[in-house]
RNA sequence: GGGAGCAUAGCUCAGUUGGUUAGAGCACUUGCCUUACAAGCAAGGGGUCACAGGUUCGAGUCCUGUUGUUCCCACCA
């Protein structure tokens, strides 16, 4: 038995130790040698707040495996992991945290709640990073960041400064999304829309010193309270006439008018609408633009406010049933319809979002985003897949100013303080103590914090060093490659692009590697509250993490959308245990010593030729695969190398005859090939084969080597493992015990194949179970079963057992077919466009097409042929 | 309303710039505990590549349309 490696692979007495073994060889720091190009990757910070999902588990293994496959080719290979201090999510934490212990915000104060969720942070902000480990991530953990450490805080307050000098930051009034659960203002790409019932409510109004009403539809009717107008299309020739007339607001009895404005869709319920510019953005530029004023009737709570009489205090929607039971008595309703509309929801809690008039900070994104535009347009960052580049071509075309203030303590805070006495606005990275303008020491810091993606989008640069101009940002500035999922582009990818083109000038990364989303087993998202999330640790622990690494990546073309499936890390662990278990072969096959020994290339004979040959071919497409972003397809090319070609043919043609140095050669290239994809199996084998001194981690790639290739010994093998199948093929169809040895006559027109079969003649009766083979013209047939292929006719001698009609059925059938095919690929070939037009070697595998079909044809019609007689 | 993806074996998916007879895993059938591996080996069944046109010597692959499906963006008073 084999005295280093156990019977089956077992991740879990591996993958720790081997973990560790990398960090104290320093194997993830990138390599000092200046010479060296770099390939340098930011990993998208994950919150503090969370837990490692599936998408995480996808997004780290195509990271890593990337960086691996780089550092191995002798990049100076950085990846920089870091965390994101999460700003509502973590507020949220600890709000919780304070509602159990019955304590408010406010009554705790900003310094205590800041140190309290420092200390949150402290505690539980590296649960994350312990979670991504267990994954075999080869990041460098010496530069970990986080987006409010020192560092990347000067980053912010650089930005904003910047930003702020050139006029590209303001504050505003304005209507913004503002979430009542949270109680803070949230940006448009914070808000999804969801398709949710209600109801049309068809309201009357009056009309000022007439006996007519005019009816509005409304899904808000609690905004009534906030109502400055009625509007009208002025080309509704229903209501044009009404334009400059008044109406009473119904219960309320204030008089309004009815202006009108093309803004208004003459389609929609009854084509008038009421406008309240406090609680609808529409409703505000139609209020702007008629010099309407503002009413607002709701506080930051989505509660209703003193406006609105005796249904102050209610919220949103008890005021709404409340005050419909009201204006139903009163006969103001007229009809109440079903109706589906999408409502915004707040993305981290899911609470309907109120429009709400309040003064923000916003950055003006026209400028910014023409820059990112035009760059990813020339070409400077490219998206795989390209179609990605679409959606971000869209979204900076039709952006909208960035709302980038919080009302939330955790977070960067706005670096802004106001002169109490003259209003100055003074903008500093320091302290201000006295304002610049009127010396007045009356002054008061900004209490808002801004957007946490203000932070993370300097993240590419920010991380590395700047606003200094640090050795490793001018080492590995600009990165190479971010990768992440297509739901963040808006929130993330945009805003890194358009940042630092305006702080450094260049673009943050080279490619953007863009994946789907991780679903269930039938297709739907992963969620909480579906309670169908699979957590990527339980699997680590049932099968390893190279198993889960591989299932991830394996056969997924890029952007697609992936299910997962237990019975694919099934199958990968499999994969993973086979490699180790050839390896077991290997070891139980040579001494230390003769692993040690290089082979000559010209001594070799075609069996080894054979191998060296397809994994040159291997490595290249793997390379061109992983170079191209193809990891599915990487993977799959070296999943059916290793187990079609070299388990299922060389290992068993190294049992009948000696192999060693090849077989060791290929073996470790397959390690290596396979090292990016499955880290901990591959290096735990490496150390079995190899001194603890050279980690595969950070050996050399392999690289494709034309003198390896051999067309004549790929050749041959293909001829004798085509004659191996026929004759298990046979033996099967004739239901030949396995145990039982089999007499073989081969018959075939060619002296080379004849030479080919008696070279491996030893090869051919092991692998088919053939007690006596015969290389002849001719023997006598009677009592065989008879196969052909198109190198070779082989009888079965089966003494009597065999039904002569139906061998010959048998035979006849497949001479149909071939005759079909010779027909097909005649053709082809006797198309003179074919000729002309089809590149030579698709014309030259015709030809040998139909020179191998008429081979087998001849060979069929003879054996018929013989059976008649 | 605008846009994108997907549709290939029973299931989940691959399929490079069009090029012989369309692949894998799982499942299924049959036979093997053959000393690396039963987490395995061998053999096998199973596909009008959604539908209809078109381009081409040649289409799963390119174009147009249709249907089904998933998603994104915008708007929804």
């Amino acid at each position: 038995m084999c005295k280093h490696l156990e019977k089956n692979y077992d991740p879990k007495k591996t993958e720790e130790s081997i973990y560790k073994f990398w960090e104290e060889n320093e194997c993830f720091k990138p390599s000092r040698d200046e010479s060296k190009e770099t390939y340098t990757i930011v990993m998208p910070p994950p919150n503090i707040t969370g837990n490692l999902h599936m998408g995480h588990a996808l997004d780290q293994t195509m990271q890593d495996t990337m960086i691996r496959f780089k550092r191995m080719q002798g990049y100076s290979a950085l990846w920089i992991p870091g965390t994101d201090h999460a700003a509502i999510a973590t507020e949220a934490k600890l709000m919780e945290q304070l509602r159990t212990e019955g304590i408010s915000k406010e009554k705790l104060g900003r310094k205590a709640f800041l140190k309290r969720a420092w200390e949150w942070k402290n505690k539980y902000g590296s649960n994350i990073t312990k979670q991504l480990k267990k994954l075999g991530v080869s990041c460098d953990w010496s530069r970990e960041r986080f987006t409010m450490d020192e560092g990347c805080s000067e980053a912010v307050k650089e930005f904003f400064i910047k930003l702020y000098d050139k006029g590209l930051i303001y504050r505003g009034k304005k209507i913004i999304n503002w979430c009542p659960k949270c109680l803070t203002s949230i940006s448009d790409s914070e808000v999804n829309f969801e398709e949710l019932n209600g109801h049309f409510w068809y309201i009357r109004y009056k009309l000022v010193g007439e006996d007519r009403y005019v009816e509005v539809a409304t899904t808000r009717p609690e905004t009534i309270f906030g109502d400055v107008a009625l509007a009208v299309n002025p080309n509704d020739d229903r209501y044009k006439d009404l334009i400059g007339k008044k109406v009473i607001v119904p219960v309320i009895g204030r008089e309004v008018s009815i202006v009108g404005d093309n803004y208004v869709d003459m389609e929609i319920g009854t084509g008038v609408l009421k406008i309240t510019p406090a609680h609808d953005p529409n409703d505000f530029e139609i209020g702007l633009r008629h010099n309407l004023p503002v009413i607002e009737v709701m506080n930051e709570k989505g509660c209703m406010n003193e406006l609105s009489g005796r249904y102050c205090g209610l919220n949103r929607d008890d005021a709404r049933k409340e005050f419909v039971k009201k204006l139903k008595e009163e006969g103001y309703i007229s009809k109440i319809e079903e109706l589906s509309h999408s409502v915004g929801l707040c993305y981290r809690c899911s609470a309907v979002v109120e429009p709400r008039l309040s003064t923000q900070w916003f950055v003006k994104m026209k400028e910014l985003a023409e820059k990112a535009l035009k760059c990813v347009k020339d070409g400077n960052i490219e998206f795989v897949p390209n179609r990605f580049s679409k959606i971000y071509y869209h979204w900076m075309e039709n952006i909208k100013d960035w709302c980038i203030s919080r009302q939330l303590w955790w977070g960067h805070r706005i670096p802004v303080w106001y002169c109490k006495d003259c209003n100055e606005i003074i903008v500093s990275k320091e302290e201000v103590k006295e304002c610049r303008k009127c010396f007045s020491k009356n002054l008061k810091r900004e209490e808002d914090t801004l957007d946490t993606w203000f932070s993370s989008g300097l993240w590419p640069f920010s991380v590395l060093g700047w606003p200094e101009n640090t050795d490793d940002l001018r080492r590995f500035f600009p990165t190479n490659l971010l990768v992440t999922g297509y739901d963040i582009i808006f929130f993330w990818v945009a805003k890194m692009i358009f940042s630092s083109l305006e702080m450094t000038n260049k673009p943050p990364f080279k490619q953007v590697l863009i994946h789907g989303l991780v679903r269930d087993s039938q297709g739907r998202k992963m969620s909480k509250s579906l309670g169908n999330g699979i957590d990527p640790l339980e699997v680590i622990e049932q099968y390893g993490a190279d198993a889960l690494r591989f299932s991830l990546i394996l056969g997924n073309s890029p952007g697609n959308d992936l299910r997962f499936y237990s019975e694919k890390v099934e199958a990968s662990r499999n994969f993973a245990n086979k490699i180790w278990n050839a390896a077991r072969f290997i070891h139980m096959k040579l001494s230390e010593k003769e692993t040690r020994k290089k082979f000559n290339l010209g001594e070799l004979d075609s069996i080894d030729k054979w191998i060296l040959s397809r994994l040159n071919k291997v490595i290249e497409q793997v390379t061109l695969e992983m170079e191209a972003l193809d990891l599915g397809l990487a993977a799959q090319k070296i999943y059916d190398f290793v187990w079609d070609e070299f388990c299922d043919w060389y290992i068993e043609f190294s049992k009948i005859s000696n192999r060693n140095s090849v077989l060791v050669y290929v073996f470790n290239s397959i390690l290596k090939l396979l090292h990016p994809f499955m880290p901990f199996v591959t290096e735990k084998i490496w150390h079995s084969f190899n001194s603890q001194d050279y980690p595969i981690m950070v050996s050399d790639f392999p690289k494709h080597n034309s003198n390896y290739l051999s067309q004549n010994a790929e050749k041959e093998i293909e001829v004798l493992m085509s004659v191996v199948k026929m004759v298990r093929n046979l033996r099967r169809e004739m239901n030949v015990p396995q145990s039982r040895k089999v007499e073989i006559n081969i018959e075939t027109t060619n002296s080379n194949i004849d030479e080919i079969l008696s070279k491996y003649k030893n090869e051919l009766c092991r692998l088919a179970n053939i007690k006596e083979l015969n290389i002849l013209d001719k023997f006598n047939i009677s009592g065989c079963a008879a196969s052909v292929n198109e190198y070779a006719k082989i009888y079965m001698s089966l003494e009597g057992l065999v039904d002569i009609e139906s061998e010959i059925e048998k035979l006849k059938k497949e001479l149909e077919v071939s005759k079909n095919q010779l027909e097909q690929a005649n053709k082809r070939l006797n198309n003179k466009e074919f000729l002309s037009k089809a590149p030579k070697h698709v014309v030259e595998g015709a030809k040998e097409l139909v020179k191998n079909l008429e081979g087998k044809i001849s060979k069929l019609n003879k054996s018929i042929m013989e059976f008649r007689i």
